[in-house]
DNA sequence: TCTGGGGTCCTAGGACCC
DNA sequence: TCTGGGGTCCTAGGACCC
């Protein structure tokens, strides 16, 4: 058997952890440039505020109904996160962390699977102080349903397990295809178009039809909901096969040079993680592009790949080759939104096939990047340090205009609590 | 004026090779 | 009038997840 653990709103609830005052207002987090609406409490769900809704669109709404919103804080999210993983691995030896806010917990050969799951429930509420819930059942599709299946039906409990043909046939039926887990839009309009409206309905269409009209990854789907456990537990997260970094900017860009500074600055981003991981990028690909909401603007997307002569996670090479990537798709006489940088090829760092004529570079480059990571890194990843060419983001950067604190990384910034008098 | 970012996996089709 | 077939690699695009 196989847990699911969920916390509750997550980013909504990390909010609330550090700020008991918003504990009974509607709560929403907003997304990178405050953009839109990525994380809501049940109070702003009530007040049908949807995921991922644009905030520009609802504002005087949410100021009428004094909802509490902020920007997104993600370095408050992940230490809040660890907390929760940790406490978690105390009870699983096999453990999949599967994304910021779930885990997969592996139960098998253990017994009152309700109790045990109670009690993670009830742990991880005392101790971090964010509320989940858990479905236990034979597969992951399974669980992640039972899970959804406790919060809509018994939200006060938190906790289901799906331990007989009777409790599976009833979760089964209450959920509508699309809440199945590996479910969008296109394949839920699919079901409905062919009569399936639950998951009970899909769990007995044939795998033949199935393997047609949804690929193998469907074919998956089907078996896992029969209890056939088909979607294995990963404790290692696999080696990245590449990585990314793209922000839209805080308002439309028209200027090459202002563009110049934002792709270096991501470009420095993505070497600084590519230094954590111990990888190097052997091609880089650079994209760049208009606002698509904006019918009234000409459009222009392009990208680029560019080959690195040697595979490399030197910020200062990687900025080199950006910039002659960029030059390459820059085309003046457009309002540009985005632009981004992939590394990809990844290889580990003590595998490179050097280059024979410039290894002392190499070696001088990689002290400057470490002392440049390791003063970065004092300032909780502010990127103090930068190359010239970022500049210093005036006219790019995001809008972050309701950020709380770090209450958890930040020295300056841990909560404060006053006690006594008033 | 304002609509996120970072990933994964799968498939189809083209290029190329023998 | 005829005009192979199979394997591999790459890319673009689609679908999904949180």
């Amino acid at each position: 058997m196989i847990a699911i653990v969920d916390c509750n709103n997550f980013y909504a609830s990390c909010e609330r952890l550090f700020n008991p005052r918003i504990k009974t207002r509607p709560v929403v987090v907003l997304s990178n440039n405050d953009g839109c609406v990525v994380a809501r409490s049940e109070e702003a769900k009530a007040l049908g505020i949807k995921m991922g809704e644009a905030a520009f669109a609802i504002e005087d709404m949410l100021e009428k109904n004094n909802v509490a919103v902020y920007s997104s804080n993600y370095t408050l999210y992940g230490s809040v996160s660890n907390r929760v993983m940790s406490t978690l691995s105390r009870y699983s030896p096999n453990m999949e962390i599967y994304s910021i806010d779930e885990a997969f917990l592996d139960f098998s050969g253990m017994k009152d699977l309700f109790g045990l799951a109670a009690d993670i429930k009830r742990t991880i509420e005392q101790e971090v102080g964010i509320p989940v819930s858990v479905g236990v059942a034979p597969s992951k599709t399974l669980a992640k349903l039972a899970n959804r299946f406790t919060k809509k039906h018994f939200r006060d409990i938190g906790v289901h397990v799906l331990d007989s043909p009777e409790k599976t046939i009833a979760a089964l039926a209450a959920t509508p295809v699309e809440d199945i887990w590996g479910v969008g839009a296109q394949y839920a309009a699919l079901l409905h178009k062919h009569n399936m409206h639950t998951a009970l309905d899909f769990s007995r269409a044939s795998d033949d039809w199935v393997r047609k009209e949804m690929s193998v990854v469907g074919l998956r789907m089907l078996h896992e909901l029969r209890g056939i456990p088909s979607i294995e537990l990963q404790e290692e997260p696999p080696p990245k096969k590449g990585m990314g970094v793209s922000r839209s900017f805080g308002k439309l860009l028209t200027d090459k040079n202002d563009i110049r500074e934002a792709l270096a600055s991501y470009m420095a981003i993505c070497g600084e993680r590519l230094r954590r991981q111990k990888s190097c990028a052997k091609l880089i690909t650079i994209f760049l592009h208009t606002n698509n909401f904006r019918t009234q603007d000409k459009q222009y997307y392009r990208s680029i790949n560019v080959q690195l002569p040697t595979a490399t996670n030197s910020t200062k090479e990687l900025i080199h080759y950006a910039m002659l990537g960029l030059d390459r798709i820059f085309k003046p006489g457009f309002n540009f939104k985005k632009v981004g940088v992939l590394a990809q090829d990844l290889v580990p760092e003590d595998q490179v096939q050097q280059n024979l004529f410039s290894e002392a570079d190499l070696e001088r480059d990689a002290r400057l990047m470490k002392a440049l990571d390791n003063i970065n890194q004092h300032f909780s990843n502010k990127q103090l340090v930068r190359f010239a060419i970022q500049g210093n983001g005036t006219k790019w950067k995001l809008r972050q205009e309701k950020l709380s604190a770090c209450f958890t990384t930040r020295v300056p910034e841990i909560l404060k609590a006053k006690v006594g008098h008033v």
